[in-house]
Parts: C-alpha cells; structure tokens; sequence
DNA sequence: TTTCTGACA
DNA sequence: TGTCAGAA
C-alpha cells in the first residue's frame, strides 16, 4: 500500500491544470505557497509542479476559507497537524494516555471557534 | 502558449 | 485578490 503514496506524491501536474481541478487562481494557489501553506516542487524551467497531495490541499484550504478561518489560522491548523504526526510517533513507543488524547481533543475544538476571520460577524458555527 | 515574479490605477 | 508588464 505503499505505491500508492508514491504516485499521490509525484509533483506532475502545472498550475493551469490544478486551477482547473481546485477552481483556485493561479493567484491564489501562489500566494498560498508563499504563506507556507503548500510546497509545489519545480521543473527544469521554474515551473510549479504538483502531486495529488497538493491538490487535497488546496481542496483542504479552501474548505478551511469558506468555514471563515483565516490564513494564520490555517497556518496553525497545519503546525497542530505537524505536532500530531510527531506525537504518533512517540505513541509507537508509548501509546498515547488518557491526557494525551484529552489534550490533543482539546485544542482540536478550541482551535475551529478561535480561528475564525477578524472580520467575519457571522457565525455559521451554530 | 503557459507560467514566473513583482507591483499597484 | 485581480491584473498588468516583461521575461523565459
């Protein structure tokens, strides 16, 4: 089950492809790198070149956006997301304890109220 | 033709 | 975010 990563891996699709599939602007999908959110790999000519994986991304951002979170926000989501990733590591060698999972639980709802855009008054989280 | 970077009436 | 310029 690991070829399949692989392929979801490979950085084979240009921007005019993924604007298309992720109805982004090459804008957008720009600027999203620049914030760190996405890492396009690059051609031979300086051109962004994206996996699968990118895609879900920028899928999972715009998501994020129309839910009224932010870019820091989102930013955040991701740096959680890291930390997550590592903590699972750790749980191999010890399984995660009843905090851990409080914790983790936790900050996950925390998180979604606190992130919304400065200035958004609507409130579609009800 | 498509994409890149930088800049802003 | 859109959009234009100048280059590759």
């Amino acid at each position: 089950m690991k070829e399949k990563e692989l392929r979801r891996s490979l950085a084979v699709l240009p921007i005019g492809t993924v604007m298309k599939l992720t109805d982004l602007s090459a804008r957008q999908i720009r600027y999203y790198e620049e914030q760190g959110l996405i890492v396009p790999e690059r051609n031979a000519g300086n051109r962004r070149m994206f996996s699968l994986n990118d895609i879900d991304r920028l899928l999972e951002i715009k998501d994020y956006l129309a839910d009224g979170i932010n870019m820091a926000g989102i930013k955040e989501v991701y740096e959680l997301q890291k930390q997550r990733a590592k903590q699972k590591q750790a749980a191999l060698a010890r399984p995660l304890t009843d905090d851990d999972v409080r914790r983790i639980l936790h900050d996950e709802f925390l998180n979604l109220g606190r992130l919304q855009s400065d200035p958004g008054p609507h409130y579609p989280a009800h």
